[in-house]
DNA sequence: TGCCTGCCGTGATAAATATCACGGGATAGT
DNA sequence: ACTATCCCGTGATATTTATCACGGCAGGCA
């Protein structure tokens, strides 16, 4: 846990050390589900390493994509979803290999109570998440296509700290709810624009 | 105070007395602004009496509604917003003429460490906004207007507990971020369905 | 009465997106 | 080398939604 320090600047020396003491630690490989609402649960986890998606299916295999969880974030979902969800779902996925922070539900009720910062914390997380998903709203109701691909492909520049995006249109189509196709020919305009370069397998960002 | 018991049967008395000792009582009128994003917010509001809604704005005058709120209702907002938001804003407005508690936001941080039963409350009320957050980005990400239209009028006759509405197209293109003929052709397909009745100034849900 | 103003309905058309159908690489496995 | 698989690009077309243009009806008011 001490190698993380940096990553709670935030939170009381002695909350950390609980949190060494009462969580546990659990890497994960790329591509694993780490919940599914739907799900009762009985932990939150933190990120400490890695990239976690999550993401909103629906029946028909629809997917959509919802927001990133870096190191350092909690999951506000895990303190909110219980039963209620039925048809549709909130998937959590590793984008990479990461590590988590796990901690039973119980314990952190108490540090509610016990500290301060872990309030903090929690407020921080719930609002940095609703504000997302606001964004994330306003995307989808008041933007087209092109311009909410271009968004995409800002925040995952953004998560991935990296210019290059190993992706396929397929993949991002799906993240978008949209078809291939579309995604394709936008991404086409884009090339011609000169916002990004198409590589074999993936997509440079030049200026978006 | 004593008249909204019941509106917080979870909470203990206690926190109730402290409720109205420090909290204020704040009528306001149907159609005023109680809330909008951009602002610095002190305090948070919690709904007694009448129905209030929330809805996203955008720069070029779109408008996009997210959820109500009933009385016993929290806003989850006055938590979480703070100078964050720019261009867009969510937007808080009575419906009908309303009650509100106002309550200082230090004053809720010292009952989140005193009452775990605010604790549950303010989890509570997060869980909620974010699960309707989710709701609606689930049907305008996976849904066609008809089908957003009659959750649309769903969620209003269970909101207002009344099947004729006093809504015009209008008002429902706005919230819906479509345009008055859209909602004017899809109206005339539910009245021909039979499950809506166009009456002279509002509308009578029969079967939805 | 005549004139606004706000709301409605509807046809015609345009724009955005989805879907279908096809062929063409590249890669991995046999 | 042959085949299967996966991803891509692209034309043709369908569907959904938005926009434009018009006229009608009702209420308020000079």
């Amino acid at each position: 846990m001490d190698n993380y320090r940096h990553l709670f600047p935030d939170l009381e020396d002695a909350l950390l050390r609980e949190m060494k003491e009462k969580g546990h630690i659990l890497p994960v490989k790329a591509g694993d589900t780490l919940l599914q609402s739907g799900q009762h649960i009985r932990s939150t986890m933190i990120v400490l390493e890695g990239l976690v998606k999550l993401y909103r299916e629906n029946d028909e295999g629809g997917e959509f994509f919802m927001y990133h969880l870096h190191p350092g974030d909690g999951c506000a979902l895990s303190l909110i979803c219980d039963r209620t969800f039925r048809t549709s779902a909130v998937t959590a996925k590793a984008v990479t290999d990461a590590v988590l922070l796990v901690v039973p539900l119980d314990q952190t009720e108490n540090w509610m109570r016990q500290y301060r910062t872990w309030y903090h914390f929690v407020v921080g997380t719930y609002r940095k998440r609703y504000e997302e998903l606001l964004e994330t709203i306003d995307h989808i109701a008041f933007q087209n296509m092109d311009e909410r691909l271009e968004f995409y492909l800002r925040r995952h520049r953004q998560a991935l700290r990296t210019n290059v995006l190993e992706i396929t249109n397929t993949q991002i189509a799906q993240e978008l709810n949209s078809s291939r196709e579309v995604i394709s020919r936008l991404m086409k305009k884009l090339a011609e624009d000169g916002k990004v370069r198409l590589l074999k397998n993936g997509i440079e960002i030049l200026k978006l």
